[in-house]
DNA sequence: TTGTATGCGTTATCAA
DNA sequence: TTGATAACGCATACAA
């Protein structure tokens, strides 16, 4: 390894580890001196598909390599107006969804070439804050996880930064937008629920501003409706664990009875409703009741829950999102689009479930 | 106020949906030009403690916002040579710590005015071509949370980008480091065991690699050697829910017997662990065999579990490391500095625990 | 307090 | 293929 100096301090006995008074960094003029050629030339040979000369080419990277020369993206970015960074948006009500949304983002941007500048979003609050950051950092596009409004999504076109929006829709905006379809997978479920007995149907739903859980609670009424079956009881909850044991007994307080199936927004509130049902109520699941979820996280798949829940196909999703917007970067995608996926049903063993009938999939 | 040219489209009204074709960027000139200033006036007043008149600020300040003028971060990095951009490096290994570890990092970061650029390693192979990134891209500092090599560290001191390292060591470096006391929380925890009852331990480790496993491990060791009693058995698992079934059978297959305590290197493998025990081979937890594991992931607390473990204080931990960096960054703190926070014990409901004894903190 | 002039490190244009 | 030169958008030293 290069020997620099004096090998500061291996041992951690002396930490002299002064820090390096601001070295003058090394740029590509210092190169071009060593190399022996003009600043240009070294700038080309750091460029793909640039015009450069074998022999100068060697020369330059040789003197670069001698200098630890590495270009400075910020003076890069400056003069070709782009960042390759991409601004993710994501709330932190994900939670246990948020890594593997966050990690199959990354991911994917990455295989584009580009970074992800993160804005973890805690509160509600945090979405100005964090906007005034993104049009700053000169982001080449932005990937949002969160809900956004109407005025924030057009603020995106006017300072003409691509946006996509993930699991989230823009009200009022056309907006390129990726997402998995609720709707059809909330009817899904209802009618394998109906088909194999169960009438009275409990919603727990997420807070009501998410669209996601309103797309959720719609497929489940249309279908309900559909199906001659009672209109369901619904609460709220925070997507948290404590919601679903909170709405569970507020479920059964309200009707006076045991449902015989509830389904929640996501799983984590199923997951919590399961164990307020099994440990606190001792109600036999899926004996007495039903319970399902929504996402697929990990958890779902232990043994101790076995939860029927329905998967969103994340990294195909991330995948068509960091696509879309690199599309939209590189200026050949320009009219919005949206892409629809379709979640895949995982049967567990929290509900009682009749066979695969061929109408449910019509359904 | 004069309009000047034409003020690009700053009503809602029409958003045409056409992408504006590029349009030339705001700068502080046009500013200047609107405001009747010059342009380091604009700047002055987009700086902090500058010395500008009460007159020009506000002139200025409308000129921008009508002209919808945000400051250009990469120019202004070019000549500061501040990004206040921070790299956050993390392995997705952590997994369900991820989001946790992430959120209060980026949430730290964002309270000393820095973002989050971060660099989500699915594999080792990564980090070469994440470090290359990390250089290119001026950040300002990095925080690790991925296991780096002796060279790399060796390689942000030459380059001079401050670094911390969150719950890893640097085998042969000094470097600034935040950490929790793992050697501590696995004695602690064997004591507690030991105090009620159990002898025959069985730990299954994280991987080897792990610096945070072997600390656990050590800990674990040296007590038990110190308490006089058997050597525990170890089996290695990949910190994931797998690896807790299989590891506890394997186990039983060594040891010829169920053992009186399994200690996990994570909470995922401890629930798995549990499941397992539980459910495949009809045991009684903690009846005849104690559970524990780390981290206080969030299922952990969930009903079904409630598992013995030890949380890791990652709130404060992240405002350390970002405190850290960020003195560095300001040239406040240069000698290499670690931080060391104590785990939490959580009894839960998965071990057989003797009430505490004074000895024990001693211990 | 304000304006002028210069430089940050790179890419892009153009002539050689 | 190569080199001189002009941007890119901002902050800062210095003079006014």
């Amino acid at each position: 390894m290069a020997k620099t100096t004096t090998p500061p301090g291996a041992d951690t006995a002396s930490p002299s580890a002064t820090a390096l008074p601001a070295a003058r960094r090394v740029t590509s003029y210092d190169v071009a001196l060593l190399a022996g050629v003009s600043q240009s030339a070294v700038s080309r040979c750091f460029k793909p598909g640039a015009s450069v000369s074998k022999a100068t080419y060697a020369r330059v990277m040789k003197a670069a390599a001698s200098l630890d020369y590495i270009p400075n993206a910020a003076a890069r970015s400056l003069i070709t107006r782009r960042s390759n960074m991409v601004a993710v948006l994501i709330s932190n009500t994900s939670n246990l969804h948020y890594p593997e949304v966050l990690s199959a983002l990354s991911q994917q941007i990455a295989r584009h070439g580009k970074r992800v500048l993160l804005f973890s979003l805690a509160q509600e609050a945090d979405v100005a804050h964090a906007l005034a950051d993104v049009w700053q950092y000169q982001v080449d596009g932005a990937i949002s996880v969160a809900s956004l409004s109407d005025e924030h999504i057009v603020e995106f076109r006017r300072r003409g930064v691509p946006l996509v929006l993930l699991n989230r829709r823009a009200p009022g905006q056309v907006a390129h937008t990726v997402s998995c379809d609720q709707v059809q997978a909330a009817r899904t479920l209802v009618s394998r629920l109906a088909a194999a007995g169960h009438r009275q149907f409990a919603l727990i739903e997420g807070p009501t501003d998410s669209c996601t859980a309103q797309e959720r609670r719609r497929g489940a009424w249309q279908r309900l409706t559909e199906l001659g079956l009672p209109a369901p009881l619904v609460v709220t909850g925070q997507y948290d664990y404590a919601s679903g044991g909170t709405g569970l007994r507020e479920i059964i307080r309200q009707l006076g009875r045991v449902p015989d199936a509830v389904i929640c927004a996501s799983d984590v509130m199923a997951i919590g409703c399961l164990d307020c049902a099994r440990h606190e109520l001792a109600l036999d699941v899926p004996g007495q009741l039903s319970v399902a979820g929504f996402d697929a996280v990990e958890p779902s798949n232990w043994l101790s829950y076995n939860l029927t829940t329905l998967r969103q196909p994340m990294q195909q999703m991330a995948a068509a999102a960091a696509d879309l917007l690199v599309a939209q970067i590189d200026g050949r995608e320009t009219e919005a689009r949206g892409r629809l996926f379709s979640a895949q049903f995982i049967e567990g063993a929290t509900a009682r479930l009749a066979p695969l009938q061929p109408d449910m999939l019509a359904a």
